[in-house]
DNA sequence: TCTGCCCGGATTGTTAACAATACAACCTCG
DNA sequence: CGAGGTTGTATTGTTAACAATCCGGGCAGA
């Protein structure tokens, strides 16, 4: 895993401090740091970018540059309508067809969810909750489904970011429990229910109240992203 | 419509032309030729390429260039499995909530697939029968939704040309009218399993025949798109 | 004839310099 | 004191030249 592209490690650093909230919305992203941040030039920065304009985790401006995606509120009810739409799918594929793994994968998750909010963290909660969702679609062995989702999720994670939830937590993490039980138990329609209800609410919970995001130390953040990578 | 990028116009271009598979699977995109038929620089074909590239539409082999294409047939199934999901969820949703629109849209989709298929123009047929399902989509008035099915429905395009479907048909155009009754009757649950049937019986119309496909005259097919996008 | 090797041509990948644009500070004028 | 224009600087966008790589054909030798 050492001689990936260094386009790729742009984009999968920047991805990772995206999604793990190290980079709050509106960050700006200066081709220049970034580029001698991973002392390359600036080709490579500018494909990663590019890219992470595709998914939607950053907000393209010509003659401007980048910026870590800020999520309008119909964006964000589209994230949530979308990802209703798919992981129903997904539910029902996996009453279909039970993963060899059994649901082992989930539980653990959610246990680690569980730390998480013990411990006040919520940011790694955020992401772990992210996490379950993914490992369902994972679950299915459609690799082309995780990676749809893989995108939902984190754009639904600026999402939540930008337009504050409200309260503190991300997924409650009984409602993923209870839906763990619905798959073990085959109730397709009772699982599909839970979890649409399940996305429903996490919708619901959030709040118009835009986010006067600061900006700070994009060098100092990847830097470090770097070093923990090399360890 | 006229001042958009030139790497925006050499994506659509190439893109409709893949889809429309006047580019068969497995030719070759030479950076040059591209370039000098939208008479520009290699800059915006290489975008538009990798762009292609995220999208499934064109596989990028480092050192050896770009190609449309041909979809293994793993990623068949898996394409049509991912499509089971999230058009399940789209079904559902159209019933959840009707669209002021009404269905009419579809019906029109789905008379022009007969006159298609009466004409016998197998390839105008698959691409409405493709539409039809997007209309759908675009009826959920959720981009993220429709964007993901445009992805998905292009691949299945490419998915079905190489595995040479059996018999003629893309979609049997009685199950798309089947459908929108359901729709009409605001059966959910039935909608859903019709769908659900449809994609399986497309999915199993696949075939293993490698095709033996031949891969002629780029630069004609694509100033032919430019001509007839001019006018 | 077949195999292996090497070379020429063509194509992709990278870079460094240049052009274009936008933002910010300043400066002038009413 | 404020509005409007102007210049300077920083950043992005583009291009042309260069480097690296791969494919095909020719050639020698078994």
């Amino acid at each position: 895993m050492a001689e990936v592209d260094v386009k790729h490690r742009i984009f999968a650093t920047t991805r990772e401090a995206i999604v793990g909230r190290r980079l709050p919305p509106g960050t700006k992203l200066t081709e220049d740091i970034i580029a001698d941040t991973f002392a390359c030039k600036r080709g490579p920065v500018r494909w990663a970018l590019a890219r992470l304009g595709d998914e939607g985790l950053v907000t393209l401006v010509p003659h401007r540059g980048a910026f870590v995606a800020e999520p309008p509120l119909d964006e964000a009810k589209h994230l949530f309508g979308a990802r209703r739409m798919l992981e129903g799918g997904i539910v029902r594929c996996l009453c279909d067809a039970p993963p060899p793994q059994g649901w082992r994968p989930l539980m653990a998750c959610v246990d680690a969810e569980d730390r998480a909010h013990a411990e006040g963290d919520e940011t790694a909660a955020l992401r772990l909750s992210g996490d379950f969702h993914l490992i369902m679609a994972e679950l299915t062995e459609n690799p082309i489904a995780a990676t749809m989702l893989r995108e939902l999720v984190s754009r639904t994670v600026l999402a939540i970011t930008v337009h504050q939830h409200r309260g503190s937590s991300g997924c409650r993490t009984h409602e993923h429990r209870r839906l763990i039980e619905l798959l073990e138990a085959g109730d397709v329609e009772g699982a599909a229910r839970e979890m649409d209800d399940h996305l429903r609410a996490l919708e619901g919970g959030l709040d118009l109240s835009p986010r006067p995001r600061s900006g700070p130390s994009l060098r100092a953040v990847l830097g470090a992203a770097l070093e923990t990578a090399r360890a």
